[in-house]
DNA sequence: ACAAACCATCGACGGATGTCGAAACACGCG
DNA sequence: CGCGTGTTTCGACATCCGTCGATGGTTTGT
């Protein structure tokens, strides 16, 4: 398929981790940072996709099929509702290997959100 | 006011941070963390509400007058409703001091969003 | 070729959410 | 007490979002 809206929340080939944003006690986000942070914020805010991201992530392998994970309460077209929005936001990515489907997590954008939360050291 | 609708996200005295639940990627969430978790990136799913959380949390002193943040494009009632949600979730604490009214960060919650985003030492 | 399993897309529906203006409330000051 | 300033609440509206059943596409096996 090769999702031409993707969004760009990291630099796909740079080592280090590209964050989006300051930490957010660092100074007042701008309204770009904040559009693109709340984007990544809200892909999780919703506790299906945070159970199915929770799912992949703690998969032996750091990658599952979408069938290993589907048992959440809702219905299939839900489920993969909830996995393309968290694969929209950068969060996961997909590959098809035969009658399956495989998601695994993103580690570097995982890494952006932590950086984002981190507590400010008593700055100043 | 004294709002009974707020939410227990950590334990309010205990000196150690309470978290909701395990790291995404340690096992599974069960619906109950998933929905309390969800919340709380809910709250920050919001292009507004982070540019107000992040002006309150870099804000000198730890805190901000409601005056001092208002500037986010948007009109004073929609910023008060912003920052009643994150009040709500447990993100924000308010006090007022004569005229105005001073919203902080509630850092437990932050440390505990932190430690739910910590990227997992290459488990296995 | 056909059937079955897995997954994605489509179309529709109801409820939640962000936004505003107007009005109400709280406080300090003259 | 009355006024001005700061903040919240109310009511209304448009839009977004989660959910489903039905359908379509892809791959494997018979």
């Amino acid at each position: 398929m090769s999702n031409p809206k993707v969004l760009p929340l990291i630099a796909p080939e740079s080592g280090a981790v590209a964050p989006c944003c300051p930490p957010l006690t660092e100074r007042p986000f701008t309204a770009e940072e904040a559009e693109t942070a709340a984007r990544m914020f809200r892909a999780l805010g919703d506790p299906v996709r945070l159970r199915l991201f929770s799912a992949v992530a703690s998969h032996e392998g750091g990658e599952a099929c979408v069938c290993d994970i589907s048992d959440v309460g809702v219905s299939q077209p839900t489920v993969s509702h909830h996995l393309k929005k968290l694969k929209d936001a950068g969060l996961l990515t997909s590959e098809r290997r035969g009658t399956w489907v495989y998601y695994r997590v993103e580690p570097s954008v995982l890494a952006s959100m932590g950086k984002l939360l981190a507590v400010a050291p008593a700055a100043a």
